[in-house]
DNA sequence: ACACCTTTGAAGACA
DNA sequence: TGTCTTCAAAGGTGT
């Protein structure tokens, strides 16, 4: 990630990411990981197709829309997907996106204007904001939801549809990939097939110009030809919407919402003619307003944006001149996190039973934690332009524009902390929040400030500075099994009340409200002291947890003994604290 | 209806 | 400068 900072006149600080360090046992692990909880994610994953077909009917659409349908489909697919998978690997060894920054970003978002910048999937698929340019052939399931798209799915009309992935050859990142096939209309060529882009103005397709790529990024100059689009990170992989915009529209209130030409041109030649419908609200191209941008009669109001496009161009907006008078709230651009977020969101959901986002996003911190270096540095590089790219949509926004916005967070005072509490900080609460019935992977410790590294992403590439921590332990085979195993005894088995004592001593008696029904293991390992959060653990406690080398860089003894322990631990897929050994 | 929960990171506020 | 707070997403849960 050379272009990660490169001095290369980042004035938006994003010379001060941090990206947290692994060890290089860490990759293997994760390697192993992979390998290992693939057969029992596919299980896993069949599994919860078959739940998700009684249970649901968006959900079922949407799975079975992606999933092959039969055994000789799935087979099929398998073979096929690995044959592409393949020619794939060959095409960007062959230079097709030079020197790909992100080997994992091989498709282009197609910025939708029909609606762009609604604020929740629940919409119809031509809201979506941007689609996707996938690679050649890549995306063999994509057709069978291509073929289904004449048929609107409940799919795209719902962010709430776990989508189920294979987790062969699956890059963190191709979700996006994979999502959104079935928004190419039914009469659109497949466009995925081609990286060509189709010109705004003749509808003719063309070869993108390596420009146009992204010229919202000065910067980062080798990132262009290989990131297909940063905005396609405003592009969440449920049909979601990073940003909302109001029903009636964008009125770009702001001159900032003006974008220059090569902003313009851009997004417009993104679009494809087929895909990109009339704006409903004359929403001239110029006037493309950043989805960050939320009305705040609409912001909280996710019911409110299920208006269909249809609907915004059959009614009209509400006057405009009253949304004048209102600030639309501009939202912060997502940091790397966010975004590697409602990325893997749908996966981990896919992948657990969970449906709860805390218990969801402790599994994504974990897993955030358990990336490599270089798969964090990418979404550092994409965070960093979507502050960017806000920046310049909105040069006079500041963050404390949305102070107050929200209706009191967090109870500041907690009654309950004590004073030796390393939950001193109020932020975070020691709760586990999964439910130990459907753990499917143990939140992760949070040491984030712990993992401080140096000032730049690719600075922390370089020097890896932080401690081998609990990446041992995050590295954790996922696994899905919920009945306990004779392995359980490895780790400290504790009744289910046992977490009480951590709870109860590390959060307040009202945060563990949601997880007090069901109690889980929880046991506080070493902390960084630095983050608020105790980690708590569900899991076997890797001792390197608890080894003094966590809290430093691993000399090249602890990274064997690491390796060891790692090998020990793949050995022994994770065994989920599922209920009290009792 | 709305806040909470939970995660990390960015940015602002404050001492 | 360092620490703390708020907000960004998400959706089930609780009030």
């Amino acid at each position: 990630m050379p272009q990660l900072n490169g001095g290369g006149g980042d004035d938006l600080g994003a010379n001060d990411e941090m990206i947290s360090f692994k060890d290089e046992g860490e990759q293997e692990e994760k390697i192993s990981e992979n390998v290992s909880a693939e057969r029992d994610l596919d299980d896993v994953k069949s599994s919860l197709v078959n739940e998700s077909e009684n249970n649901s009917s968006s959900s079922d659409s949407e799975q079975t829309e992606r999933r092959p349908q039969t055994r000789a489909e799935s087979e099929s697919y398998e073979k096929t997907r690995d044959y592409f998978s393949e020619a794939l690997r060959r095409q960007q060894d062959g230079g097709f996106f030079k020197s790909p920054h992100y080997p994992g970003y091989p498709f282009l978002m197609i910025p939708d204007l029909t609606n762009p910048y609604l604020s929740n999937g629940s919409l119809s698929p031509s809201a979506r904001t941007y689609l996707q340019m996938k690679w050649p052939l890549l995306d063999v399931p994509g057709s069978a939801g291509l073929k289904d798209s004449r048929s609107p799915t409940p799919g795209h009309l719902s962010n709430k549809v776990p989508v189920v992935q294979h987790a062969h050859h699956v890059h963190p990142l191709t979700p996006l990939i994979t999502y959104s096939n079935d928004h190419f209309s039914p009469g659109t060529p497949p466009s995925h097939l081609s990286p060509e882009i189709l010109d705004p103005k003749t509808g003719i397709p063309r070869t993108p110009h390596p420009s146009e790529l992204s010229p919202y990024y000065p910067l980062s100059p080798g990132a262009v030809g290989s990131i297909a689009h940063p905005l396609s990170w405003l592009m969440p992989q449920q049909g979601q919407h990073m940003y909302s915009i109001p029903p009636g529209g964008f009125r770009h209130p702001y001159p900032a919402l003006a974008m220059n030409a090569s902003m313009s041109s851009l997004v417009s030649s993104r679009f494809s003619p087929h895909m990109v419908t009339p704006p409903p609200h004359s929403l001239h191209q110029t006037g493309i307003p950043h989805p960050a941008i939320v009305s705040p009669a609409i912001k909280q109001e996710p019911s409110g944006d299920n208006i269909s496009p249809s609907m915004h161009a059959r009614k009209s907006p509400v006057p405009p001149k009253k949304e004048e008078d209102k600030k639309p709230h501009i939202k912060k651009p997502l940091n790397a996190f966010m975004l590697y977020m409602k990325e893997m969101r749908a996966k981990v959901v896919a992948e657990c039973t969970l449906k709860e986002s805390a218990a969801i996003n402790q599994i994504l911190g974990r897993r955030w934690h358990s990336l490599s270096r270089e798969e964090q540095a990418k979404y550092y590089e994409l965070a960093r332009k979507e502050r960017q790219l806000h920046s310049q949509l909105y040069p006079g926004w500041s963050a404390r524009d949305n102070y107050g916005k929200r209706k009191k967070r967090k109870r500041e005072n907690k009654p309950d902390s004590k004073p030796e509490d390393f939950s001193i900080r109020s932020k975070k609460q020691c709760v586990q929040y999964l439910p130990s019935e459907k753990m499917c992977d143990s939140p992760a410790s949070s040491h984030g400030s712990m993992l401080d590294s140096p000032a730049t992403p690719s600075a922390a590439l370089a020097s890896p500075a932080a401690p081998a921590a609990t990446h041992s332990e995050q590295a954790q085979p996922l696994s899905l099994t919920t009945k306990p195993e004779g392995r359980m005894h490895h780790h400290f088995s504790l009744p289910g009340k046992a977490s009480g004592s951590t709870s109860s001593s590390s959060s307040s008696s009202s945060s563990s409200s949601s997880s007090s029904s069901q109690p889980s293991i929880a046991i506080p390992i070493g902390t960084s002291g630095s983050q608020s959060n105790a980690p708590i653990l569900t899991r076997p406690i890797p001792f390197t947890s608890l080894h003094p080398s966590m809290l430093s860089p691993p000399s090249p003894f602890h990274q064997a003994a690491l390796h060891s322990h790692h090998a020990l631990f793949q050995s022994q897929p994770l065994s989920l604290v599922t209920k009290p050994t009792e």
